[in-house]
DNA sequence: GGCCTCCCCGAAATGGTTTGCAATAATCTT
DNA sequence: AAGATTATTGCAAACCATTTCGGGGAGGCC
């Protein structure tokens, strides 16, 4: 049916071989033959079996991403990144979404080692996996944002402990020390250390943290607006809240209004993660901006690097967090502050 | 290095093919022999190679879809059903996206003609893409929401015409007469044509269009935004507006509040599509449901039907959309009427 | 007991490309 | 002009699983 190298090779009259290097590897060849050859190509609609080649060559050029839903407005981006740092090197991306459940997950992992991928990016490390299923680590991996693998594996990511210190720093320079807490879900290492990092900078600003101002956003949007309500009923309610994400943040910020609070006249808001949902608010979200093109092309360099044999692969990459301030934050009102 | 079917049939001391048949059609093989394979393969931790698998049975079980940049929150819902559609009859899913360059476009493209995916969903028509690149009709090709690809070229899709006329007779339904459109990108033809459904439906409702009440809101979330702008300065401003999307309602909604309108009070907004940003703004907006997910699913499915030959694959199905009440849609005031 | 059938298994061919090695032809060196 | 390179090309193996075809063995039937 399709035309197949062979076939090529027979118009041009040379060997397979010929018509191979021909058009692969041109300069391996006489120029009258390569005209030859790409001229018995072209005129049979020749396409190269790319099934075949990876049989050959070991080597599939494509890189697995495990991602989970991506409803949230948090992950294109960084599939973005992830796709095109790829694409520049010659990679395609595979993803599989793996919320849905551990088979689905454990049969996107197998893809790895049934060699239908050359390496694969985790990057639903915060969604609850079960850490135990998938991946074998002595495939090229990395994960992405949330360490599930030990060591060996590398890791890109921020300092989460920064981002909770952004915020709280930001937050207290405004005159703020009754500061509130929304966490994210439990499930994600980096939310716990968002929190970790809330108590410990709150403590170097020397303000007393409230076990009671510190909630559980868990639930997604549902969790954010019981969380939110939650600390709006406090006989003493904070002046100001540190959200987990930017997701988090708009939902408290909906609570604020159908109580009748303005932000940020009345209580100041601060998301993180800087996602479209916070730049589109309204008023736009005060947050602290995590690179997330960034991650993803630089997880994506990383593990090509790997699946190369390149050495120097950093095991532990962090990149730089930094405060995005919008319309969210004002400085304490003294009334409020009485 | 990696065990082969043979270093199994090797020590489970039969030939190939009887592993082979052991493994993936168990019937075909003796009880006792069956046990012997399978402890042979997991002795040595054999895995199959899916890629000689491939070159083999000349099937890849991977559908490509060509998708825009996915930020906005509308493709994730219909990537995730199409991926559950595919994973259920076994097919895994690579996203290529296209709206970076038509060389892009045209290199995901070739992956189908090359053998490395067995179809391809085309998701990205509405994204303004060269039309002529890329796809080639008489290999297994399905296109959700816009049709780009002359009739032979199945599409699945909604009937942009009966969301129009929704949002239409909702706001007429609600006493609104002068109402407005903010018009989708046009190089979308879904929005061309909820633009010709708004004319068309007004007209069906005896109410006038007038030319300045519809204005284009090409240009993301800063051309909504202008639109509106556009919209509010108006000697005479409409008391309702269509907007072709919920992104572009939810900018038209942050113009109200800048310019100190409330909504739904003083004027009534409308959204298409149903998705996560409309239905966390505040108030939730009113909007015409489209069915992603079920979209996506069928266009899965269609396009496994056609890959695996089977008859009757309608070359146009469309889904039925519905209203979906929220809160930015009020009675119009007899004041504001006036 | 002979013959037929059925089931199970093995050898070999298949899929399309790349590549190490060898051979031939052509160019260069002295 | 003869030997030494170099430039091109061809042959055949390798990549790894699937599948067809046919042989061999066991059991059933008359």
């Amino acid at each position: 049916m399709r035309p197949t190298l062979s076939d090529v090779a027979r118009l041009a009259s040379v060997s397979v071989a010929t018509a191979s290097r021909a058009l692969s590897n041109p300069d391996l060849v006489a120029d009258g033959t390569r005209r030859a050859v790409r001229e018995a190509a072209n005129s049979c609609g020749y396409k190269i079996n790319l099934v075949a080649r990876s049989l050959r060559i070991q080597r599939t050029d494509t890189l697995l991403v495990l991602t989970p839903e991506i409803d949230n407005g948090f992950y294109p981006a960084l599939l973005h990144g992830i796709e095109d740092a790829a694409l520049d090197l010659g990679y395609t991306v595979l993803v599989g979404f793996t919320a849905k459940s551990e088979k689905h997950r454990q049969s996107y992992a197998d893809l790895l080692s049934n060699g239908r991928v050359d390496g694969m990016l985790v990057m639903d490390g915060g969604s609850g996996v079960n850490r135990f299923t998938g991946p074998r680590p002595d495939l090229p991996t990395v994960q992405v944002l949330d360490r599930i693998y030990a060591p060996p594996v590398p890791v890109v990511r921020v300092d989460d402990g920064e981002v909770a210190d952004l915020a709280v720093r930001h937050l207290s320079s405004l005159g703020h020390h009754r500061i509130a807490h929304i966490a994210g879900s439990a499930a994600a290492p980096h939310a716990l250390e968002r929190r970790n990092g809330f108590v410990a900078a709150m403590g170097r600003s020397g303000l007393p943290v409230e076990e009671h101002l510190m909630v559980s956003g868990d639930g997604g949007w549902e969790g954010g607006l019981q969380a939110m309500r939650r600390l709006l009923s406090l006989p003493q309610r904070p002046t100001a809240v540190f959200c987990a994400d930017d997701a988090l943040a708009c939902a408290a910020m909906n609570v604020c209004r159908e109580q009748g609070l303005r932000v940020p006249e009345d209580i100041s808001l601060i998301g993180a993660n800087d996602t479209q949902d916070g730049q589109r608010a309204y008023p736009p979200l005060t947050t602290v901006h995590v690179p997330r093109a960034d991650i993803g092309a630089t997880a994506a360099n990383l593990l090509i690097g790997l699946i190369r044999g390149q050495p120097g692969a950093e095991s532990d990459t962090v990149l730089p967090v930094e405060l995005r301030e919008r319309a969210t934050c004002a400085p304490l009102r003294a009334a409020v502050a009485a």
